[in-house]
DNA sequence: GTACGCAATGTTACAACATTACATTGATTC
DNA sequence: GAATCAATGTAATGTTGTAACATTGCGTAC
């Protein structure tokens, strides 16, 4: 028996690792980490990605060129990041005020909503306390 | 004399070739563009944008990688972006709406929002309709 | 059981986007 | 005109993402 993952799927793996880390990675992040697990290259962990977000199961952060686990249960609700620039972290929210706003703006434009990019970037409640400036 | 734009600094070639565009280019776009205009390298483009993203002149388009003329007259709001997936085309638009959405998602988890990045994709009213299916 | 089809994976190369490091130039001030 | 400083040039490299094609593993029909 060569290893005791043989039945993981790399997507299974990623997903897996990913659940276990508390800010985005890169996909490059992940694929230095799962070396040695049986993920040998960039397009072994982009096909997985490109799995797992079809899914629903993980996000990709834009403005960090990231991708990180789905931590809210959503019902095809938009998904807000709130992401410290201090100290990496990202909170998953979902508003259903935002999309409600969303939608007002296309109503007047004739414009037809697909997918939303919401990321907010800022300092978490840690982060922001005066004892510890980065 | 060399060329007529001898004063203009690259930021303002930038800025003017940018405001003739339809759509978000990327900054290598720009570079192949202005080529010729005494733009030569991809390090020239992207200082000139950092310039003009610092005093608000354009805007970064995070899902895209791709870079736009400010086109609202905003102060100091938060800008939205809807994102023809169709033609590539971009309009931006400023509501205060979405402002005190995400004012109030920090209310709760006391994160200090900074920026925000807020890019819908979908299909503008042109590219909608049933005879222009691309 | 073997041939076929198909999805998953491996491998290599490359494209696209962005930054670093350091040299050069040109204008301004003293 | 020497010192200074910002803007620019140049080359190399880093990071992110995709394309193209070969190989493997597995289920199903014959």
């Amino acid at each position: 028996m060569p290893q005791q993952n043989v039945r993981l799927t790399h997507a299974e793996r990623v997903l897996k690792f990913l659940k276990r880390q508390e800010r985005p990675l890169s996909a490059y992040e992940i694929l230095e980490a799962l070396r040695g697990d049986g993920v040998a290259a960039a397009t072994t962990v982009y096909r997985a990605l490109a799995k797992l977000l079809e899914t629903g199961h993980v996000h990709r952060i834009e403005s960090l060129n990231a991708w990180t686990v789905c931590r809210a249960p959503h019902h095809s609700e938009i998904p807000v990041f709130e992401i410290c620039d201090g100290c990496g972290s990202v909170t998953e929210h979902v508003t259903s005020h935002l999309a409600r706003d969303i939608a007002a703006l296309s109503a007047d434009s004739g414009f037809v909503p697909d997918r939303s990019v919401i990321e907010i970037h800022g300092r978490c409640s840690d982060c922001n306390r005066p004892s510890s400036i980065t």
